[in-house]
DNA sequence: ACTTTACCTTAACTTAGGTTAAGGTTTTAA
DNA sequence: TTAAAACCTTAACCTAAGTTAAGGTAAAGT
């Protein structure tokens, strides 16, 4: 194995996942891979980055599927750039920004709201179903924790 | 009927949620009701405030675990007062400030990182998992969105 | 009185993001 | 060369937060 392909268990270590991470990713086309003679998993070294934004992007809510999606805007027929990369972040800041705006102001309504009873009132923003980030239209925000 | 009992489809219509999400609940503990001579489910009035307030905890993404957990200082013998539900709420925000806080320093790495390939040193925030909000030690933090 | 609506319980199913186990093959190291 | 370590696939399992279905009882409306 030359400095240019990684095995799955090399991968793995180096990322800091399970190789079963690895085969779940690949199955859900989040990374790619092709087989050496004995059917064994070989990656470019460029997957270690794919992983580590992966990683990063689920730290900050992003779900699996909008990261698969955000990975269509990366190049095929080359490794990506710096700019490619930074790209598909600058996306992802803008969205953030919004997220953590709709965060702030439901803070900002928590303990009035919850102590004057007005949840049940339309106006009221922890109660309103309607409210805010409909232009993301994007699913369930997992923020994953440290412990 | 009286005004002061409720049943379980009432609840559910006056809370917008459905009747087997209030089963749900009470098999996780988080609401309580008593049976009549039928063996259906009734409620006190009060039982909306407390489901209001598993909803508006959900949205900033307080898990039901934890929302249970918060129950417990509300008293058993009396209806939970104003001044009750607003500790209660004081001490959610408090941990909203930690997550917005570490939801705006990751997004500030966010494009600097994913560009730099710093992503593989311990110094950020992005890529380090021993960061930040071991204050709180909770799960995974889910943010429900609107569509 | 009768029919519809509401309610009951139990069990299985759903999505996301993986993890674990079982049983078999390939590589690597001594 | 042989044993250990790494790898393969498939399938089942896990948590959270519910939802759906099936089969049966209670309450309410006409």
């Amino acid at each position: 194995m030359t400095e240019a392909t990684l095995s799955v268990g090399r991968v793995a270590k180096r990322c800091g996942v399970k190789v079963s991470t690895l085969h779940f990713y690949e199955q859900k086309g989040l990374i790619k891979s092709w087989r050496n003679d004995g059917n064994q998993r070989r990656y470019k070294p460029e997957v270690l980055r794919r992983i580590s934004v992966i990683k990063a992007a689920q730290k900050v809510g992003i779900s699996l599927e909008e990261i698969k999606l955000a990975f269509l805007s990366l190049p095929d027929n080359r490794t990506p750039t710096v700019e490619d990369w930074q790209l598909l972040s600058t996306n992802w800041q803008q969205m953030l920004d919004a997220r953590i705006a709709y965060l702030q102001k439901l803070r900002d309504y928590m303990t009035g709201c919850i102590g004057c009873g007005c949840l049940s009132m339309s106006k009221c923003p922890l109660y309103n179903p309607d409210d805010v980030l409909a232009t993301q239209g994007t699913g369930p925000v997992i923020l994953e924790q440290t412990e």
